[in-house]
DNA sequence: GAGCTTACTCTACAAGTGTAGAGACAGTCA
DNA sequence: TGACTGTCTCTACACTTGTAGAGTAAGCTC
């Protein structure tokens, strides 16, 4: 199916996150929740939401004068995008280097490392097993 | 140190790579190199270069009429930059469940798993030893 | 010293992003 | 019915990014 990569800016991440969390909802909902966060008037908030609207990034749907948005791509797509991005842009598309990078710059815990170590065992039964 | 936090374009990306490549270099040497790829003319790639001495990306330093570029960040401080981006983004700036995420999204094969096992292994140690 | 080559400077423009004011419109309540 | 409230529409502007043409300046060659 060839999924399109969605590559979304900060404002639009900080807007699609308040709707995944309220959704369906008004444009009002996302503004007052996004109001403390970063203090965006209505204007802005709406604005922003109707061209995510025209990217395929919101759908809207009308009931009498008020207007409904929901996402529609899924949290897992939008993250998805983001890693490739990154992988793309810093890594040459590359998994494992960039995974590399992640575990040697970062300072993660014994107990993180624990539960990375067991993602890992649990990915390779399943690669071995399955298939 | 409190280390500046980079963000680069695409734009960006394709030139500083080029940088790290020929550094220090002349636009015109930057300008070939991209030719190829992404066939952006001298004014272009000129035009960007000088955008990111102004942003603190590069740096020149003028022999008689000639203008040399180097990178002033590292490919390593670029590509932490780029992680962390999708990281706060995309995972609320939490490690863990980004590689989570990696892990269980894409297709490794038995050969990546184990090296990365192997690599955590090793991280494991030195957390545990190292202090 | 006229022309060629190489590199540089200046200027510009379209699209995208962040930002928001002003005004219109509909429903509600006194 | 007039004021108020909530929501929407229209319009606009500044900044960034990608993109590049046109013109200028310096050095080299005959």
């Amino acid at each position: 199916m060839t999924r399109k990569q969605w590559e979304l800016t900060a404002g639009e991440w900080a807007i699609i996150q308040a709707v995944w969390d309220n959704e369906p909802c008004a444009a009002p909902t996302i503004q007052e929740a996004l109001e403390k966060k970063i203090g965006w008037s209505y204007s802005t908030v709406k604005t922003m939401m109707d061209r995510m609207v025209g990217k395929g990034l919101l759908r809207t749907q009308r009931i009498r004068n008020l207007i409904l948005y929901s996402s529609s791509i899924t949290k897992k797509e939008a993250q998805s995008g983001e890693i490739m991005r990154a992988m793309r842009r810093a890594f040459d598309g590359a998994l494992t280097p960039m995974m590399q990078f992640m575990l040697d710059s970062k300072s993660l815990t014994e107990d993180e490392l624990g539960q990375l170590e067991a993602m890992i065992k649990n990915k390779k039964d399943k690669t071995k097993g399955g298939k």
